[in-house]
RNA sequence: GCCCCCAUGGUCUAGCGGUCAUGACGCCGCCCUUUCACGGCGGAGAUCGUCGGUUCGAAUCCGACUGGGGGUACCA
């Protein structure tokens, strides 16, 4: 099995361009296979080296490893010089000065539903004859869907200057690629007759083909940088492992007999198979892939996590902060909010003070501040039995005490565990905060 | 307009002629509990888009319609 991901580098990789290539990829894996990059590079205007740059760096966070390529179709053109004029001395394709506005004269005089035909002519583009017949597309996904060619323009393959168009360019590579699979997104289904067309006149054998259905924003729409976090380069921003993203893609639109919803790497290696991709659109769910994202985040282990939230926040000595907030978090950029306070200082949150350190609330923050300063050890247990003997010797409410404390240290009534955080933070900074919120609270009053 | 694809709770998905229609996210409640989470338990939520047909029996097969999507470029 030789398969392909083949995207046009007009901008940032999106999920759908991720998710397509991420099937190429378990394909590939699946079988033994080969997955070959190519770069769909041959629009003029909008391809640039840049693009081309963000597309490998994606592929290469995502870690779908290619092994081919990147071949790059701009690259190309002789050879796609030579295929055409193949199909020149073959016959089967005539030169046209047509234009759309033509095309549309055509379908005036003849109804909508017939196909374009030209004229040959001494010079123009280069069009391809469409035969008598029709053309099945053998979908792996879908099944057969037949195209009438009375339907089908004769479809422009090569601009006047012999630079070649896409539907021709496509058919060329991926037959001199020997692409065994065409896996690529529903918006190439109604092109496809085209490219079975080229790869007729040349006396080639068909590929197999699969087209995944599209990916819609949360709202139904169509995808775009608009919606959500619709590039890879947004999600890596917005704190989510590669493991959790092909997860979460792989299940968006394929879907075992098993109902496991967590689902390694590995196995979907082991379990993926193109011919159960679903056949409906999908929309892309962030809530999903972020509860997703916390299962993975929690499997890292401590050691592993405090790597990565360390490579993800560029800041050192995470660990003990790592161990007590993971729990709480989601995706890596949900950690710097809530644990951030352990290493810059308490957050300034007004409201939270306002409504835990009135009178009663320091007057309980006060008693807390001794009981913690003749503590002997300093760990976690020792914290906890203090503050309760604080919350028991005033008779009040657990949360009397403690989010007062949480507050003055976290400076809002969010955090980690509060004995876990007093610890980390060590007697001399925690008495420190309790000290400087009775201050600063004393100032307000 | 023309050609093509698709249709199961809000979202993703199982289902392949006979099930009380599966599981997950989200939502609600309870438990745990120092906040928020995590975890556990339970719940609400689907006339399987509509209509017709085939069949003893249709989410499952066929057709029409409706809705959504894609294509229709000298873009990819």
């Amino acid at each position: 099995m030789r398969v392909r991901f083949a995207p046009s580098p007009t901008g940032a990789l999106h999920i759908g361009g991720a998710r397509t290539a991420l099937y190429n990829w378990l394909m590939a894996r699946h079988a033994g296979g080969t997955f070959v990059l190519r770069v769909e590079d041959t629009d003029r205007e909008r391809s640039t080296p840049e693009n081309v740059g963000q597309i490998l760096d994606a592929l290469r966070w995502l870690e779908l490893d290619f092994d081919e390529g990147p071949i790059l179709q701009s690259e190309r053109a002789e050879r796609h010089a030579e295929v055409l004029r193949t199909l020149e001395e073959g016959g089967h394709t005539y030169h046209s000065t047509a234009t759309a506005q033509d095309v549309r004269a055509y379908k005036d005089r003849h109804g909508a539903e017939w196909g374009f035909r030209g004229e040959p002519e001494a010079d123009g583009a280069i069009r391809l004859r469409v035969p008598e017949g029709a053309t099945v597309v053998h979908d792996l996904i879908r099944g057969d869907t037949t195209f009438a060619h009375e339907h089908l323009d004769d479809p422009v393959i090569a601009r006047a200057d012999g630079s070649v168009l896409y539907n021709f360019a496509v058919a060329v590579d991926d037959l001199d690629a020997a692409i065994t699979h065409v896996v690529r997104g529903e918006d190439h289904l109604s092109n496809t007759p085209k490219q079975l067309l080229v790869l007729a006149a040349l006396g080639a054998d068909q590929p197999a083909y699969a087209h995944l259905p599209l990916l819609h924003g949360p709202d139904g729409k169509k995808l775009s940088k608009r919606h959500g976090a619709a590039s890879v380069q947004e999600l890596r921003e917005r704190g989510f492992l590669p493991e959790a993203v092909r997860n979460y893609l792989a299940l968006l639109g394929w879907g075992d007999t098993d109902d496991e919803t967590i689902v390694s790497t590995d196995d979907l290696v082991r379990r993926f198979t193109v011919e159960r991709v679903s056949r409906n659109p999908a929309r892309f769910d962030v809530d999903k892939l972020r509860w997703m994202n916390g299962r993975y985040l929690r499997e890292l282990g401590e050691e592993e996590l405090t790597r990565r939230l360390e490579a993800y926040t560029g800041r050192d000595g995470l660990r003990p902060s790592v161990v007590i907030a993971q729990e709480k978090i989601q995706t890596l950029a949900d950690f710097w909010p809530l644990a951030g306070f352990l290493h810059d200082g308490p957050a300034d949150d007004p409201s939270a003070r306002e409504r835990w350190l009135d009178e009663e609330g320091r007057a309980a923050l006060a008693e807390v501040r001794e009981a913690l300063a003749t503590l002997d050890a300093f760990d976690a247990p020792s914290v906890e039995a203090a503050l309760r003997g604080v919350v028991e010797r005033r008779g009040v409410k657990a949360k009397q005490v403690f989010q007062p404390v949480r507050v003055a240290i976290a400076g809002t009534t969010v955090s980690p565990g509060i004995w876990e955080s007093l610890a980390v933070l060590g007697r001399d900074e925690a008495l420190s905060r309790i000290d400087g919120a009775l201050g600063q609270a004393v100032r307000i009053a």
